[in-house]
Order: structure tokens, then sequence, then C-alpha cells
DNA sequence: GAATCCGCTTGACAAAAGGCAAGAAAATGA
DNA sequence: TCATTTTCTTGCCTTTTGTCAAGCGGATTC
């Protein structure tokens, strides 16, 4: 089985394009390792990496103004993984994305990306798709966090991404949730 | 004067393109206004609106497990509108936008952005830039949220969007920033 | 002009979450 | 293995926010 199968079929279920066309793209990326706490992005990097994450788990966070790092989100396998402000803007990035765990998956750079973008056209649909995803996965995270409990965010979490909970220190998630390190530990006693 | 040369600025400002592109684009876009409280989208609507603001205020609301409404986020002038789920998936929208104040601006449909998009590649480019401009806006706004009190969330809301606060109710700002009526009322006070 | 409604404010109390510090448990390293 | 550091839990008390109910003033309506 080719290893990018998963890519392929992450295409395929994003867009609706030959499984040729798919194949063709996922070819254009290239095998990505990355080893647990390495980093993809540091801050004032141009971050050049377009990443679908096969398998791993990854965060992205920035550090707020007492220098403490705020988790901003997580990212589970079989999803495309890019700081896009930085990506598609050309400027440096704000935050940092780490490898929570060992990770693998398949890379491609702003050039790659805009090569592929003329190339097939259909790709450029894909681009959009996984732009339109993230904003509304976005859109529902803040909706999430504005009306309800810090109880009821933690379980919400689980239930989406039970990855975490697993890999993840408790600060990540505390943070993430906009709680202390003390709140979570005292939500997670009442379960 | 041109009366859609503040669609065309808006467009030089986001992109880089020819004047002579720019107009074109937004000649390619048609007038529309809004009377106060007129819904330029209803749930259970598939949207087919990309709205360019000229003037006015706007908010997207919807409602919540209770029934009360639960406003998503507000519009001022000078900013593209639309309900991108709705749109760009074809798909009916969870979400209401409504005009707070009497709005004017200029619109195109989907079928029409498409072959824009087709006709004119620098738009595409536009697209885009307003797809990434408005998810970074909805990162930030999540980081905001999380890391602050309802008063410093408050302050910076009128700071970023001053006009809200002179037309706004406050049930409407309380249910954005995820507070009840009585809490942003002793909040104000304390000012 | 009295009755009604709406938007906003306020008071009294309850619940949620934070701050701080001490200590237990787990991971790391020599 | 033992020592050290990091991570997590817990107790005590404070601050923030919510709930519920009452009240006020302006607009609307009949």
């Amino acid at each position: 089985m080719n290893s990018r199968e998963s890519l392929k079929n992450f295409i395929l279920k994003v867009v609706q394009i030959t499984p040729k066309d798919a194949q063709e793209i996922a070819d254009a990326f290239r095998p990505i390792e990355l080893e647990e706490k390495e980093f993809l992005l540091q801050e004032n990097q141009v971050s050049d990496d377009y990443l679908y994450l096969e398998n791993g788990l990854m965060r992205t966070f920035l550090y707020d103004l007492e220098g403490e790092e705020i988790t901003i989100d997580f990212f589970i396998e079989d999803n495309i993984v890019f700081e896009i402000t930085s990506f598609f803007n050309r400027v440096r990035s704000e935050a940092n994305i780490q490898a929570i765990t060992k990770c693998t998956g398949f890379r491609i750079s702003y050039e790659e990306l805009n090569t592929l973008f003329h190339d097939k056209p259909a790709f450029r649909d894909f681009g959009r798709a996984i732009l339109v995803k993230e904003f509304i996965a976005s859109q529902k995270r803040n909706y999430g966090m504005i009306n309800r409990t810090a109880k009821e965010r933690y379980q919400n979490l689980l239930m989406t991404k039970p990855q975490i909970l697993q890999h993840s220190p408790l600060k990540f998630i505390a943070s993430y949730l906009g709680v202390t390190d003390s709140t979570l530990s005292r939500l997670r006693k009442n379960l």
C-alpha cells in the first residue's frame, strides 16, 4: 500500500476530484517526521509548512503578557496543520507549533502549494475548503467557549479529541480551556 | 464620484491589483440597502449574498439550547459580510445576519462570485485574503475571550468597534461577550 | 393620560473560578 | 537507587459572574 494513501483519502473526503488527481496531488507532498516536543514552527519564523498530519498529536501555542504559554489549539491525526497568517501572508509567526507526541505526515512548501494551485485547479477548491473548514471550527470553538462552563468545555474537548487526554499534560489543556491548572484538576475530580 | 469608490478602495487595500481590475470587479457588485432590523440571511436559508458593507452596523446571531439569541459577531462598515459555511458549502444556514442600523453596500451572488473568480484571477487572491483575514480575526477573538475577564473583553470590544456602543442594545453586546445583561450593566457602571 | 411594554439598572444572595501555598505523585536524571 | 524537578492535587479564602426579582424611565398604544 502506498504510504500516501491516507493523504489521498483525506483529499477525496474534502473535495470532489478524480482519484488520479488526488494521487498526483498527494505525490507532491513529502514525508516528514517530528519527535516528541520538536517544533514544526517557532515564533518569528516565516512558516513554510503546509502539513498533513497522518499520525500523532500537535499543538499551537503562544506567550501571553505574563510570559505564560497559552495553548491555542490541538491538532489530531488526519488533519491539515499550518499557521495560516504566517504561511499565507509570508509574515513572521507569533505562534509556535509543536509535536506533543511523535508525529508523521506529509508536507509541502508555500511555493509548492502555489505551483499545485496553478497546475491542479481542483486543488484550489481543496485549499479553500480547508480554509472554510478551519474557519468554521474556529467559530464553533468561539461559541462553545463563551456559553459554557469550564466543566462543559472540558467534557466537549474530551468528546471531540479524546486523544488529548492520554498524551497532553494538564497545563496545556488548562490554558486551552482558559482555566488554571488548579481549576481543571478540580473539574476532573468531579467526574 | 463613482458610488463604488469605497469598494474599489477596499479591494485595493486587500490585494495587489491594478485599479482597472479593481474597478471592474467592483462594477460586478450590485447596490443593496437594508432597513434597521431587516435580515440579510435567516436560518434555514442557503446564503447567496457576498456583501461589502459600505455603511451601517450588522450582527450575526443564532439561538442557543434555551432558545436565547446569541450574538456571534458584529460587522462594521468597510468589511465583507457573509455566512461562510452556508455561502461556500451551499447548505442551510444555522445563523441569522441582521442589520442593526440602516445599511448600504454592494453584493454579489455565489454564481457571480465564481464567474469573477474565473474571469479575474486576481479576485481569487482577494477571496482567499478575505477568508484568511476573517479566520485570523476569529482566532484573535478566541484568544481574547479565553484569557480575559468580562470587563477586559468589553473594553477591548469598545476599542475595536466603538460604533457598537452607540447603536447596539446592551443585550446583543452581553450575549456576544458571554455574560448576562446584569453583569454587563454592572461592568459599565464601573468605568 | 393611563396602561403596557421594553431596555436597562440594582440589590441580595449563590455559584463558579481564581490565587496562593503546601504537599503528594510521577517523571527524570545522575 | 536516590535525589531532583516537574506535574498534579488540595485546602482556604477572595474575586468574578450568575440568578432572581424588583424597580425605573422612556416609548408606544389604545
